[in-house]
RNA sequence: GCCGAAGUGGCGGAAUGGUAGACGCGCACGACUCAAAAUCGUGUACCAAUGGUGUGUGGGUUCGAGUCCCACCUUCGGUACCA
């Protein structure tokens, strides 16, 4: 019987949905099992081949856990707000609720040709707004809740407000903004009700602050970091400023703490961990203020790590947009600090941060005073200090940190040593803590951890400064100038924000004449004529961003329909956390850090009961694909654009001129994917007709010159061979280097598909996409296949009792499957397969027994084809409920055992031995050997390594 | 700059400190075939070849290092110059 793998598939994919095979229930006798993927965005480009390389490995590793006797929850859904229908939708009017439903019906398709045991029963969609009615309803409890450092956790609101009313808040421990005044019970009893609302903002876990974004005035929108290049718009190529804004904003830096210490209770991989500690970046140091010279009454407060070198500070930096720095400009700088803080208003965080040779900066003027020595230290602002970074100023101390030391150079301002240790401070700077200190006034002569404690003990005592713990992690912003996503369930009444009631969720997206910001640059949602909470007060008109639908989704698989909670309280306990996540490192610090800090939120409520969702994280590396671009000289030749081929770009980029990679789509591209891919005349109608703005492009390359639908050939030929500059990156519709796993499905089937994207190497190492070898694969499971059948189609089975060597090459198999599984290690389970298949072809197996067991063995990784195989069997039920095989260590012990004689370490035969043989026997064995004679002639035997069952090793010498 | 990961045949990759290159692709040869495809079999790290050299480079630990330690180089990913 031929295998066919496109009608297996078709007919098992039809019957466990029609005999709900891979449904769950809540409860039952089996221990629980929750596997979670990160749910994909439903991009109109559809699933590419990168998705499913973590969703197999999570389905191969739930159909084990399934026939080992879990209860496995195994959920998929969709992540389905995001940027890219909100621009489709601004491109075509289309709304994005209608796109986002058809992509979705593709991605779900696609999903279940691959044979995943999803039960869809439970899909989840983060747009619908029976999802988001419950992500809008946690973001009413945040807004509820303060932190309260005693009880070390979220708390109410309400009792806050009644105990400001009866002690003002001096003596109350909570998290709220550095800004917050102490205030009397007298105070807060003679506020109005609207400045008590603007006050208690100041301590709720989500409120609405002015904090810098991208702000393009040209497209009236804000950007992300991504969106921003040089400077200008990626889209359009307009001018970028960084612009204040109300925003609302989480307040994650009341959990920073929290955050930290629960990365030691899971089992993340380490990198991902450190990558979180970093993001959350908890300093211990001290915040020391400075009296300005002009007026005592004012302070620059810094935060230092190293306030033993406060003595070597020797001039303070201000970040440009600091509050102080317009009243600290004198007439006479007034003209050189204006351009600067021009000049990097255009420049955007990341640029900030990127560039490291360039010294940049202006001098104010002024001077404040260190309040340790006394002296007068010159004022400086440069973008190298962040605005939204602790104070927004830096002490600087030359001698001890390199970048200070640079911007000291530069401005020729003095380098003092500070510690003995110190050495060739002219050269560069030198960080030590080693030492006794010098220059530095009452610790001179102490070392670092004399010196501390000291310092510290002064600061306090004069009034100056304290200790600190400083995170680097801000609060996170938490609103976007966007239309498609969840609604911010407040409304505002003269300038206080309300929240909704929760009996009036979900708050719906109102539909809008267009998809673009109001004519006054308001987000869209300022458009929805009458969207007036009780047709009076204006809605909040930003929308959430991506990740909150993310940060809770994992607890409405469990209960995915109710309508009173968004979820019971049995089957979040039933289910209590997820046991194994499945997802891209991409994002370590992104959704993997909001939705812990959500978390650790709902487990305060008492909502949750595990203060971490994810027990264990593996992360699926990144399947790439390569981009193709055509190189487009910036400047227009004759009026016209000018593209190259890649080799006369290279040679002219040499000679100064300059060009712009322009990304173009891969199907015109020949020969993708091989280093001397290239377009043709073909390729170049296509590319004009897709790109019609290039319609009159030149088109140059060795061969010839196509211009304006002619090509005019520079030798005997009649083809364009323009090469294509080509990078490995990102799989990305953008990009135009999307690969459906479709074809290859079509072509190979998806057993095949899933077992070759597993056999490409570890499942968390990057890779790009390439089909060479899943030949070896589609082979592999047509010699499966060919062990049960005849070449006559007649399935040929027997039953007498399995050889030892069948019996051997099956339990080695099962212990190998088994383990590698347990480590996640697919791609060795795969060759395990195939070493089995060639043993069991070798011996001419056609034991059922045996076979059996293999089909079980194999049913996670190729579910149709062990399917299709165990009803041939004569099995009963799904080969997928049935028990998964455990191996027996009685068929894989040796008799004989072949031992490497190593000489001096370097292998230099092997002789076989009983397995029974013990050192001294095997030691008087080997060096009787005549193979081993020739290796120790004329030379002593200064000893001798056994290590039984392994290797023999002679030392001679 | 900082943080993280990775460097092994022509290629993807394998290897609890113990025979480097499993398994697969590709390639070569052979069988079957009129022929091709498919299938099956054999071989396949390199070299000056009874031997020697080989896991990015240079050191070190060890009887023994792809694996452990130190320094460096390259590539990829992340990034908020975090004081």
């Amino acid at each position: 019987m031929e295998y066919s793998p496109r009608d297996i598939e078709k007919k098992w994919k039809t019957h466990w949905k029609e005999h709900e095979v891979y449904k769950v229930v809540n409860g039952g006798e089996r221990p629980k099992y929750y596997v979670l993927d990160m749910f994909p965005y439903p991009s109109g480009a559809g699933l590419h081949v990168g998705h499913p390389l973590g969703y197999i490995a999570s389905d191969i590793f739930s159909r084990f856990k399934r026939m080992k006797g879990f209860n496995v929850l195994h959920p998929m859904g969709f992540d389905a707000f995001g940027l890219p229908a909100e621009q489709y939708a601004i491109e075509t009017g289309i709304h994005p609720a209608v796109s986002t439903a058809e992509n979705v019906v593709r991605y779900r398709q696609q999903l279940s040709n691959l044979g995943f045991s999803y039960d869809w029963s439970r899909e989840v969609n983060t747009s619908e707004p029976e999802y988001y009615r419950w992500t809008q309803w946690i973001f009413l409890q945040l807004f509820d809740h303060y932190y309260d450092k005693e009880a070390d956790k979220a708390l109410p609101v309400a009792p806050l407000a009644e105990r400001f009313a009866q002690e003002g808040n001096a003596r109350v421990q909570a998290v709220c903004d550095d800004d917050t005044p102490t205030i009397s019970a007298g105070e807060w009893n003679a506020m109005q009700e609207s400045e008590q609302a603007l006050f208690l903002l100041k301590y709720r876990l989500t409120f609405p602050e002015e904090s810098f974004v991208n702000w393009c005035p040209a497209l009236r929108a804000v950007l992300s970091n991504d969106e921003v290049k040089d400077g200008v718009s990626e889209r359009g190529g307009h001018p970028v400023e960084r612009k204040r804004m109300k925003q609302w904003s989480m307040r994650i830096t009341a959990y920073a703490d929290r955050l930290l210490q629960g990365l030691d209770a899971i089992e993340w991989p380490e990198s991902l961990k450190d990558q979180q500690r970093n993001w959350i970046g908890r300093s211990q140091g001290a915040s020391v203020k400075f009296q300005l010279e002009q007026d005592a009454a004012t302070f620059i407060e810094v935060f230092t790590t190293r306030l033993d070198t406060i003595f070597g500070a020797t001039f303070m930096v201000l970040a440009p947009e600091h509050e102080l720095v317009a009243r600290l400009t004198t007439p006479a700088q007034q003209a050189e600090i204006e351009t600067y803080i021009h000049w990097t208003a255009a420049r955007t965080e990341v640029e900030r941060m990127s560039e490291v040779k360039r010294v940049t900066g202006a001098f104010t003027g002024s001077y404040c005073i260190n309040p340790f020595n006394g002296e007068k230290v010159p004022v400086y602002i440069a973008d190298y200090v962040l605005a939204g970074y602790g104070t927004g100023a830096v002490m600087a101390v030359p001698s001890g940190d390199q970048r200070d030391w640079n911007f000291a150079r530069h401005f020729q301002l003095p380098v003092v040593s500070i510690l003995d240790a110190q050495k060739n401070i002219e050269e560069a700077a030198d960080p030590t803590k080693e030492g006794r200190y010098i220059n530095s006034g009452f610790i001179n002569g102490l070392s670092y951890t004399e010196a501390m404690p000291k310092l510290t003990a002064w600061l306090e005592e004069k009034g100056i400064g304290r200790a600190k713990v400083q995170y680097r992690m801000r609060n996170a912003i938490f609103s976007r100038q966007r239309y498609w996503g969840e609604p911010v369930p407040v409304y505002w009444k003269n300038g206080v924000p309300y929240p909704l009631d929760a009996s009036e969720l979900p708050l719906l997206l109102p539909a809008v004449d267009k998809y673009l910001p109001t004519d006054t640059g308001e987000p869209p949602l300022g458009r929805a004529e009458g969207w007036k909470y009780q047709g009076l007060y204006d809605y909040e008109w930003s929308t959430m961003p991506g990740w909150a639908g993310s940060s809770w989704y994992w607890y409405r698989y469990m209960d995915p329909h109710n309508e009173k909670v968004f979820a019971s309280k049995e089957a979040v306990d039933y289910w209590q956390d997820v046991d194994l996540y499945v997802g891209g490192s991409e994002h370590a610090v992104g959704h993997l850090l909001y939705s812990r800090f959500w978390n650790h939120f709902l487990h305060d409520m008492g909502l949750v009961p595990q203060r971490e969702y994810a027990k264990k994280l593996i992360n699926q590396g990144m399947i790439q694909g390569i981009i193709e671009y055509l190189m487009l000289q910036k400047d227009k030749v004759n009026g016209y654009s000018r593209f190259v081929c890649a080799g006369i770009a290279a040679e002219e980029q040499q000679a100064g001129t300059e060009f712009a990679k322009i990304p173009i789509h891969i199907d015109y591209v020949k020969e993708y994917g091989m280093p001397g891919s290239y377009v043709n005349l073909d390729s170049i109608r296509q590319f004009i007709e897709w790109r019609p703005e290039y319609g009159e492009a030149i088109f140059e390359c060795s061969q010839g010159i196509y211009h304006k639908g002619k090509f005019t050939p520079k030798k005997d030929v009649s083809d364009s061979y323009l090469l294509t500059f080509s990078e490995v990156g990102k799989m990305s519709k953008s990009k135009y280097n999307v690969i459906n796993p479709d074809d290859v499905i079509d072509r190979y089937g998806a057993d095949c598909f899933r077992m070759y994207e597993m056999f490409l190497g570890p499942v968390e190492d990057a890779k790009p996409w390439s089909t060479k070898g899943i030949d070896g694969v589609s082979k592999f499971l047509r010699r499966f296949w060919s062990l049960f059948f005849t070449e006559q189609g007649a399935i040929a089975l027997s039953d007498a009792a399995p050889t030892k060597e069948e019996m051997k090459a099956l339990h080695a198999a099962i212990k190998k499957v088994s383990d590698d599984i347990g480590r996640f290690s697919f791609n060795t389970c795969v060759s395990a397969f195939m070493v089995a298949v060639n043993e069991l072809k070798r011996l001419d197996c056609r034991n059922k027994a045996v076979l059996e067991q293999m089909v079980r063995l194999l049913a996670p990784f190729a579910p149709f084809t062990a399917e299709e195989l165990w009803r041939h069997l004569g099995g009963a039920g799904s080969v997928h409920h049935a028990e998964y095989p455990t191996h027996d260590e009685v068929w894989l012990v040796e008799d004989v055992i072949n031992y490497p004689i190593s000489v001096n370490g370097k292998m230099r035969v092997t002789e076989k031995f009983p397995a029974s043989a013990q050192a001294p026997e095997l030691e008087k064995a080997v060096l009787e050997l005549e193979s081993v004679k020739k290796w120790i002639e004329g030379k002593e035997v200064r000893k001798v390594i056994v290590v039984p069952g392994r290797m023999i090793n002679l030392v001679v010498g």
